[in-house]
DNA sequence: TGTTTATGGATTGTCGACAACACACAACCG
DNA sequence: CGGTTGTGTGTTGTCGACAATCCATAAACA
């Protein structure tokens, strides 16, 4: 075996685009997942196997197994030989959600600090929230509001902490798009960032985990009105 | 409508055990989820659909969706196309596992502290630990354990704590199953339990942190040789 | 009239068959 | 001999049809 060449040499190193091969229920899942997160599809919308399949044209095989893809999200629920619909939202789960993430990020804060990680990617994002606070762009802000706990999650470096942590910021997804986007003020929640990633610099764990835990209470403040349900 | 009664009077009192009408998924997921946590099927075997249809004879489609049931609580991996198998239990993943239980249940303790909650039930798994212990019993010990742990859990008033702790708490099931049950002192690990509700008691929160979260610890020691996986 | 028993419609549950796919190995050609 | 191109086999993916179940409403009965 020659040494001087990875393995495998194509023949034609022109950059084609790779066509993926996604099954169907994963389609459906995602078109179905997003419906759901950005509150086209509200809670407690019962959702009927027959006639979605017909709607998106697919089997109905297809719409069950993404369905089931669905529930292990927890953003759907089924009640045997009864229905499926899109899981209520109560305001006890709402404060749940927030009170676990809460310690989800309190918990990769910690771990940042005892094992080190880089903080560059933070601050990228913090720079990117004071842009888009700047230019009034709100859907920019929570993007990077949410890229920044992502990156945070991420430099915890525990594979099974992240997975937890996606799966609930689905549903923190959902309810920041149930609910009236109450405009606080950009500028204020873009500013709370940076102390974060000081504190991380500094390695200074209590303030560290006093700030995020203070921030991720913030946001947990609702109003029940409005992620009222469908029946 | 009469109110001297509620709603429906049966006509026969008897409490006759009512036939439940488990899907058949659902009988395929408990099978196939007992063998994997008491270590029949170890991490590292494939699982082939029509294989099992035949030999548990029920339909593919039973399987198939029993598969994905036991895929959410994190049993089975399936990479698409190509199959499906008993999630490899990395060293890792273990250290993953109890450190992510770890805070579950140092969560756990906090909110029982700060909101109250009847400690008796763990009094009385401490003495079925205890007793268990004295008579040599692992398999009662184990049992009980679990109970307290549950208790604690179920005492901190958290739906979704509790559904995150269980989910884990499957794996480290697993994880027991799997590893060479080093009979460590058993007496020791009854009398490890008794001081955290103790603590618990007392509203001391720093203590009973500490003890839970050593508590924890202690546990996660395993030899990675004991988990070696099937190709 | 009040209670029980049919009956119908809507929905999920289960099935067997066929299609799509990935991989390994054989066949082919320079 | 090296590399490419068929081909076969085992697996998962998708489908449409039928069965089981639940619920509401109507019919039958005392």
């Amino acid at each position: 075996m020659v040494a001087t060449k990875p393995a495998k040499a194509p023949a034609m190193p022109l950059d084609i685009a790779p066509i993926e091969n996604v099954p169907l229920r994963v389609q459906v899942a995602e078109q179905l997942r997003s419906a759901i997160l950005s509150g086209r599809l509200r809670p407690g919308t019962s959702l009927v196997e027959t006639a979605l399949a017909e709607q998106m044209n697919v089997s109905r095989t297809s719409i069950r197994e993404a369905i089931q893809l669905l529930e292990n999200d927890g953003l759907v629920e089924s009640i045997a030989y009864k229905g499926k619909r899109v899981k209520p939202l109560t305001e006890r789960e709402v404060a749940e959600t927030y009170s676990l993430r809460e310690v989800f990020e309190v918990m990769a804060v910690r771990r940042i600090l005892e094992n080190g990680a880089p903080l560059h990617q933070l601050r990228v994002h913090c720079d990117a929230m004071t842009d888009a606070a700047a230019r009034g762009d709100f859907e920019g802000l929570v993007a990077a509001d949410e890229a920044f706990h992502h990156s945070v999650i991420e430099l915890a470096d525990h594979a099974l902490l992240l997975a937890s942590w996606k799966s609930l910021y689905m549903r923190i997804h959902q309810i920041m798009a149930l609910r009236n986007r109450d405009e606080r003020n950009l500028e204020e929640v873009a500013g709370n960032h940076p102390p974060i990633v000081d504190a991380l610099a500094a390695g200074d764990t209590d303030l560290a985990v006093r700030l995020i835990s203070e921030h991720t209470q913030t946001l947990a403040t609702f109003d029940p009105a409005t992620i009222a349900q469908d029946p």
